[in-house]
RNA sequence: GCGCUUGUGGUGAAAGGGAUAUCACAGGAGCCUUCUAAGCUCUUAUUCCAGGUUCGAAUCCUGGCAGGCGUACCA
């Protein structure tokens, strides 16, 4: 329709150029469709705005079958667009086949996140993290892209050997077969257990008179880590064997949390391969003279240019550091996937930094692709007790919490829910559909830039702007779905149509500008308030109307298209957030 | 100190420079003999402050104020 205008207004003034032409949808207060905003043009009709708008909605009017009338208040211009128009384009949707999928692109994105350590389980923080990327993934596919869902996995450093080193002295070899533990919730144990003791040790040296500065580095379990993740470096049989039984652990632990979540990964990193592979490319950048080396061996990225301070990427050791590990995983990640344009990193935005610095280094060091990179910042996930400290035990934990949401879907549902005829298999997948969607929509519909307060006492809301909301009107188009046999016939545009009904047509035509939107800016938010909007919609309309009461065939077909294309719709977006739609609930 | 970022009804959010700022929750008033009331309709209440750019600013710029994050030979 923008374009159709466009070029009519062309004529009537030949000089407005495409960005002129500012159309929006005329907002529910006045009368009309579609506004014109007639402000920029005025310098082109030289008359004032009012006079401009008349004059162009006479000339549309008269010009164009779809516009059946105008109003003009303060310089915008309402028009009116006839029935028979919506009708038409609705018709266009319906022949659309995969309406909202954008066509194949060729390019190849990489999309990166969870990337967890390897020495506690997943949490709260982590879901917002993995529900975004996943849904970032998803979202990018439907605009045709490739997508390569990845992550980079810590699984070693100081951190791991503290669990490794925790479970030796203390473990007396639980196993996760042993304790019945998850093994992720086991290797954490021993996580928290080596911080204990860790502190113990400083708490004693600090009676004995040390400094507390002192006895932090001194503290025996600590230099006994220390030792661990030497040997580790070594190659030491014995530690490499203990470090690949408690990885594995943690493993097991991680596929039963990512397989409740719905979640999975295309191709892993792990920092265990990726960092020799920084270490060489930042030997090579020296020799190339791109990076400077100091007296006691260490390798520096010099960054006065850019106003930052310069980054160690070696240490005085030869040891490498957060930093030159992801060099490497950049660096291999573009030679596996060559026709990757975009790589996403979906981290916190504590890492702001790290990644404006990261992105720098990989084009000092010539790497092109640095341009390619992208950091997907998201805020933290607050507690109305403070910030989540794994160490502490202050986290909530993703296990707990996916089980307690489910929990409380499952009790509302048995409440007030349609479930009398499913057995106990389908009621529990509906319980965990219920109850994980209203978890993942609860993290997905805000801008991942805010950070957020998460109240796991109130959990998540049901009503309203929620998951479940939306989940509930799915499963009402369902149940109209399976008693329309035999009704529907073919679609006749030409019928009357309600305002309730233009209005669902109106949002379904935005569905393809908002998933390239989505795409281009990377936001799963967006995807959440246009399905949100869609379903009010809907339920607006179907409050107002009858279907199966509805006498004139060509009108109950229309509102049974309706029904189905907003039910296709829903499922396509909220499929996006990796959400699923229940057909009963 | 410096850098990034956020400030919108009581609470949580939305608004690609456009009209009288939109939703939800909570509060108030209604709607089930009718396709699922986890729903619908009505109602009360909001742009941190001060300047500036613009015909037009929640949005852009400058300066404050307040919160968050960062500024490691940690990850």
């Amino acid at each position: 329709m923008q374009e159709i205008i466009g070029n009519k207004l062309k004529e009537l003034y030949p000089d407005v150029s495409e960005n002129l032409i500012q159309l929006q949808k005329t907002k529910s207060d006045f009368e009309g469709d579609v506004t014109l905003v007639v402000f920029p043009l005025v310098r082109i009709s030289k008359k004032s705005a009012e006079e401009t708008a008349t004059a162009i909605g006479e000339f549309l009017t008269n010009e164009l079958s779809f516009v059946e009338g105008f109003n003009v208040v303060k310089g915008f211009l309402n028009l009116e667009i006839s029935t028979s128009y919506w009708l038409s384009q609705f018709h266009k949707i319906l022949n659309t086949p995969n309406y909202g999928v954008r066509e194949k692109s060729n390019k190849t994105y990489i999309v990166e996140y969870s990337s967890p350590n390897t020495n506690k389980p997943l949490h709260l923080g982590h879901l917002r993290n993995i529900f975004l990327g996943f849904s970032v993934a998803n979202i990018l596919e439907a605009n045709g892209h490739d997508v390569v869902k990845t992550q980079i996995i810590n699984d070693r450093g100081i951190h791991i050997c503290k669990s490794m080193l925790a479970w030796q002295l203390f473990g007396e070899g639980e196993t996760p077969e042993s304790t019945g533990l998850k093994g992720d919730k086991l290797v954490g144990k021993y996580y928290v257990a080596f911080d204990k003791k860790y502190k113990e040790e400083i708490k004693e040296l600090v009676t004995q008179g040390m400094e507390k500065e002192q006895a932090e580095k001194h503290a025996p379990i600590l230099i006994q880590a220390q030792e661990m993740l030497k040997k580790w470096e070594e190659g030491d049989k014995e530690v490499v064997q203990l470090w690949e039984m408690m990885n594995s652990w943690v493993y097991a632990g991680f596929d039963v949390t990512y397989n409740t979540m719905g979640v999975d990964f295309d191709s892993l990193y792990y920092e265990s391969d990726t960092y020799i592979l920084g270490k060489d490319i930042v030997e090579s950048g020296l020799s190339k003279g791109l990076l400077y080396q100091k007296e006691d061996g260490s390798v520096w990225c010099d960054l006065s240019e850019e106003k930052m301070d310069d980054k160690l990427l070696l240490r005085g050791d030869g040891t490498s550091v957060y930093m030159t590990q992801d060099v490497g995983t950049a660096v291999k990640r573009f030679n596996d996937f060559p026709a990757t344009v975009g790589m996403i990193y979906t981290v916190g935005n504590e890492q702001e930094h790290h990644f404006k610095v990261l992105f720098t280094i990989l084009k000092k060091l010539g790497y092109p692709f640095a341009e390619e990179c992208f950091h997907l910042s998201y805020g933290m996930v607050n507690l109305p007790t403070g910030k989540m400290k794994s160490r502490e035990g202050t986290v909530v934990d993703a296990d707990d919490l996916m089980a307690e949401v489910i929990n409380d879907a499952k009790e509302i549902t048995e409440e007030r829910g349609q479930i009398e005829n499913l057995n106990d298999q389908q009621r529990s997948q509906l319980f965990q559909q219920i109850g994980l969607g209203g978890l993942k929509y609860y993290l997905l519909k805000v801008d991942p830039k805010k950070s957020m307060m998460f109240n796991p006492e109130e959990s998540i809301d049901l009503n309203g702007n929620t998951g479940p909301f939306i989940q509930y009107t799915y499963a009402r188009t369902q149940s109209i779905i399976h008693k329309e046999r035999g009704v529907l016939a073919k679609f006749n545009p030409d019928t009357e149509a309600e305002k309730s009904e233009i209005d669902i047509v109106k949002h379904l035509l935005e569905l393809p500008e908002m998933i390239k939107e989505a795409g281009k800016t990377y936001s799963p938010a967006l995807v959440a308030n246009y399905t949100y909007e869609l379903v009010k919609l809907y339920n607006s309309f179907y409050q107002s109307v009858s279907i199966f009461k509805e006498e004139n065939k060509d009108k109950q077909n229309l509102r049974l298209l309706l029904t189905e294309k907003v039910a296709e719709t829903v499922h396509f977006t909220m499929s996006l957030l990796g959400i699923e739609v229940p057909s009963k609930m």
